[in-house]
RNA sequence: GCUCCGGUAGUGUAGUCCGGCCAAUCAUUUCGGCCUUUCGAGCCGAAGACUCGGGUUCAAAUCCCGGCCGGAGCACCA
């Protein structure tokens, strides 16, 4: 083994085609990844992402809007995209945009899109087809009243009204003010789970819907509108967080009043993620308290934090791939995310210098023929990228936290310094006099031709730097390595450059 | 409290249905070496797990029972 460690890549490589052995195994392995088959595969799949618009998405609706996305593909079937906002009172108007957008930026492609209070008289359609077909009826019962009766599992009064009355209450119904009846779903009163018992499939509610004003005052709840949206979209195959599972139990019953075919449901677990609460009602509070900057706060676990971060959306992705559908929880990781984002920036990112905290020196004894102009790889494995130049008089700055304990130090691709107390002295030009010396190597600006910049870490402090002359052709949205310093997001580029830290 | 569900390395995941080929997969992570004018990448290698206790069986991560731990639901929210 030792043997093996010391030889270069080059001979190892060399001894391994002596002994005939090929490196082949590692990409049979990587082809078995992937998603494991959906059961009952018998049409053509139909999936769909089916938010509620209350705000933008964050990672735990990436993961649902991922894998019914990847399922879609793997399979040639659709994905609807569905907004649930059948609550006007837990509607943002922004956010059948802001989901759209964070969508778009996650890669997914939905064939079609649904927005429920588009389909309002639907519901109300289905509601007395129920109601014809015995399959529900109209409470006017008080809710404490109901309750009891629900939880020593008896009907109320309402539930066995004949099929006219009930058609003629919801008539009615529409002029009632609100909370005076309720449709309820007829399912089984002894059923050993109380919140299954009779559910509400349609209630009234007296606020402005944000895209349909006051045009409607009966609607749906989720249970109810899902499962007409499921069956009429033709969804075969739901899934969703465990969350649903007892909405899934509901949601059966009246399956079975319509006599439709339900569709195959998945449920998997809950998606945490360290260190970062991800509920969108409570970031919506902290930005309205302050404690967030906003929707793309980098503390925040949104995709358009993890965006501004540079995060790219293809780690996201192997992220959820991998974590899958299975019921279990499991808490999602920043380090994973990191190392898959890192393997796909690693190649993309140019690099640059940036000193972090710059002290600026003049070196000492500097033969005037080594001033001049350094040249350096944009990317060190891809050359034909070009190069940035960087203009070395002796005159620089540097990281102050480089100058610890450091008696020599290497200039990269310039000049090797003797440090002392506070200045640095000319010691010797080539890089084997630094190995000798075992001089760590450290990059450098030029104290003439800099540019200003800061980069924001994920906890919001802020390290100010300056940047190598080349970094001026910078655009927002690239993404760039630090040299030494780690990888960044351009967010602006006026007169100072403003990055998001990645990471390292 | 009641009803249901889960528990494989630090994290995620394969294997569990149909016990043996599991001295347990892969990824990420951490560590060591090689290489390298970035503490990056690459290459080589290593570390690290079946929640516990019983039972069934020739044989248990896998089947059964119990404990422990964790989660979900118990709305006129989604």
């Amino acid at each position: 083994m030792e043997k093996v460690n010391k030889l270069t890549p080059k001979e190892q490589e060399e001894e391994l085609k002596k002994l005939g052995i090929k490196l082949e195994e590692k990409k049979e392995t990587e082809k078995k990844r992937g998603l494991p088959p959906l059961p009952n595969i018998q049409q053509k799949v139909i999936l769909r992402f089916a938010p509620n618009p209350s705000g933008p998405l964050h990672i735990g609706h990436a993961r649902a809007a991922i894998l019914n996305h990847e399922y879609a593909k793997k399979y040639n079937g659709s994905l609807i995209l569905r907004m649930e906002d059948t609550d006007p009172r837990r509607v943002d108007p922004e956010a059948y945009k802001m989901i759209q957008e964070d969508l778009e930026w996650l890669g997914i492609k939905w064939d079609k899109l649904i927005i429920q209070s588009d389909r309002i008289p639907i519901y109300h359609e289905y509601a007395k087809k129920l109601l014809e077909k015995n399959g529900g009826y109209i409470c006017t019962c008080k809710p404490e009243k109901f309750k009891k009766l629900k939880d020593e599992s008896r009907p109320c009064p309402c539930r066995n009204l004949p099929k006219e009355e009930n058609l003629k209450r919801w008539e009615q119904m529409h002029h009632l003010p609100e909370g005076e009846a309720v449709l309820r779903v007829k399912t089984d009163l002894k059923h050993k789970n109380p919140a299954i018992r009779d559910w509400v499939g349609l209630r009234i509610v007296d606020e402005a819907h944000p895209r349909t004003g006051k045009k409607y005052r009966i609607y749906p709840t989720m249970n109810f509108a899902v499962t007409i949206d499921d069956h009429l979209l033709g969804i075969t195959h739901v899934l969703r967080g465990k969350d649903h599972i007892t909405n899934t139990e509901k949601q059966e019953y009246l399956y079975q009043h319509l006599e439709w075919e339900p569709p195959t449901f998945i449920h998997y677990g809950r998606l945490h993620m360290e260190n970062i609460q991800l509920s969108t009602s409570k970031t919506r509070e902290g930005i309205q308290k302050g404690t967030y900057k906003g929707w793309d706060d980098p503390r925040l676990g949104t995709i358009r934090a993890i965006k501004r971060r540079g995060i790219q959306a293809q780690a996201i992705r192997e992220a959820m791939i991998e974590i899958g559908a299975k019921i279990a929880d499991s808490t999602l990781s920043w380090k994973k995310i990191y190392g898959l984002n890192k393997n796909i920036l690693d190649e993309m990112a140019n690099r640059y210098f940036f000193v972090a905290e710059p002290t600026p020196f003049e070196i000492k004894n500097l033969p005037e023929h080594l001033k001049g102009t350094i040249k350096r790889p944009l990317h060190p494995d891809h050359p034909e990228r070009g190069h940035r130049q960087i203009p070395f008089n002796g005159r620089v700055y540097i990281q102050k936290n480089d100058l610890k304990e450091a008696k020599i130090l290497r200039l990269v691709d310039a000049v090797n310094v003797k440090v002392r107390d506070k200045s640095l002295e000319y010691h010797s030009r080539s890089l084997e006099e630094a190995r000798k010396h075992n001089a760590r190597i450290i990059h450098w600006i030029p104290m003439e031709d800099n540019i200003p910049a800061s980069v924001i870490m994920p906890n919001t402090k802020i390290i100010e730097g300056l940047l190598e002359p080349a970094a001026k052709k910078l655009k927002t949205d690239q993404i760039v390595q630090l040299e030494r310093f780690g990888f960044a997001r351009v967010d602006k580029t006026n007169q100072k450059t403003i990055f998001y830290y990645t990471h390292k």
